[in-house]
DNA sequence: TTCTTACGTAAGCAATCGCTTACACTGGAG
DNA sequence: CTCCAGTGTAAGCGATTGCTTACGTAAGAA
């Protein structure tokens, strides 16, 4: 979980990430999409997202096609939105969590 | 936002935000809640979080008093709403959005 | 087979991170 | 004033990051 908040903390795997949401896309396809670096760093972002388990990888033949995994970028966002609803019932569950602190 | 979302990639960060959600702490009394790094540490990481003005300093005395900056992180969590939901509207609304541009 | 395309990966490097220890400063107490 | 609690910060260090170049490998095409 920690991997994926670091892994989406990248501007760069944000928008591979994006490039591959809806559809999938072969590793040469996303990586001409960014023409400041090399195709190498691409395939090692591919790599951050895949150990995060972000991204599913699909070969055919020659290629590598990615897409984002949604499920995981699901629990992604529960997870956050748990942590900002957590703060905010902060208060009026501080007595609660007080005397149950499974963790 | 990105400085923002770095910040909150850290686990420790996340917790020191939490403590700090809805009611001010002292940097000591915040430090104290990590039995394993140096208070030094829990200060950086205060740095980063101010700079990335997810929390507000106020000084009362000796003190600094530090309580997170809710509207910033209001503003985090709607920058990734809208990076989720873009993301899982592509697919339906590209049509839609081609031909009637209402929204 | 030999070439070419598509890709991962190792190696190396500068920059950054997270931590520690040590020090500097500020404000209240005596 | 002196002393101490509260706190930021500089310096240093090992680990990690993000990148490049160079190489390795698998799968068609010729």
């Amino acid at each position: 979980m920690d991997t994926a908040l670091k892994a989406i903390a990248d501007p760069r795997r944000r928008e591979i990430l994006r490039l591959v949401w809806s559809s999938e896309m072969p590793a040469t396809d996303i990586a001409m999409h960014f023409h400041d670096v090399t195709r190498s760093a691409i395939s090692q972002h591919l790599g951050v997202l895949r150990q995060a388990n972000l991204i599913c990888e699909r070969r055919a033949g020659n290629r590598r096609l990615y897409r984002a995994n949604v499920e995981e970028m699901v629990r992604l966002r529960t997870f956050l939105d748990q942590y900002w609803s957590g703060g905010l019932d902060r208060l009026k569950t501080a007595a609660e969590a007080a005397q149950q602190k499974k963790e």
